[in-house]
DNA sequence: AAAACTAGTTTGCAATACCAACTTGTTTCT
DNA sequence: AGAAACAAGTTGGTATTGCAAACTAGTTTT
């Protein structure tokens, strides 16, 4: 039994998709940041973007507030604690994996 | 725009599956296997592993030679050098995304 | 007031992914 | 000899993804 390559099989599957995966990863970094921002970085149409991030949200992973800016709407995007935990340990297991 | 986040949307497809991901790094580390030892080192069922195997040769990242063992029909897998490429290409993308 | 714009959400569709069940030919068990 | 098991697929059925187009709701422009 080859633990290294089992080490693949257990990546996260709702981190490890793409279009996720920047939008993690950019949280991770910046902490906050709206729908377009998102938009304009990731070049994700907005349906798109829109149904990665109920993705994440349901997984727990990520927080959104809608709310205004003046009298725009604005959509906030965070990772949550657990968005964060699960994106480290994704990072770790698949640093492990490609060694 | 930020290139470190558009790098998780350039990762080559067919290989970031974790399915194939698996059945690569070990053809990458092992050279030549037969179907049945796939099955166990990567404890995928047979049709979704035959289904990736046809994926990979589709692509020419592997090769696949139908041959017997005695009477018994066996199937030999190996990464053809464009397999290998690829591999090589995936890993040092993501390495770099992932810093 | 009507048209256009902003910020998203929802819907329809083709491609993938995974599992379970079926198939074909061979071998082993009893 | 007949039944069960094995190797290697193939064939549905269901879920997920990605894109484009339509839709919603409020705002600004003309």
């Amino acid at each position: 039994m080859n633990r290294q390559t089992q080490t693949f099989n257990e990546l996260d599957r709702v981190i490890h998709e793409p279009g996720r995966l920047m939008i993690v990863a950019l949280l991770f970094a910046i902490d906050q940041c709206d729908f377009l921002y998102l938009q304009h970085e990731t070049e994700m149409n907005k349906g798109t973007l829109s149904s990665h991030l109920s993705r994440l949200e349901e997984a727990g992973y990520i927080e959104v507030v809608k709310t205004y800016r003046g009298k725009v709407p604005q959509t906030l995007l965070s990772l949550t604690a657990s968005g964060r935990e699960a994106f480290k340990q994704y990072r770790k297991k698949l640093k492990k994996a490609l060694k």
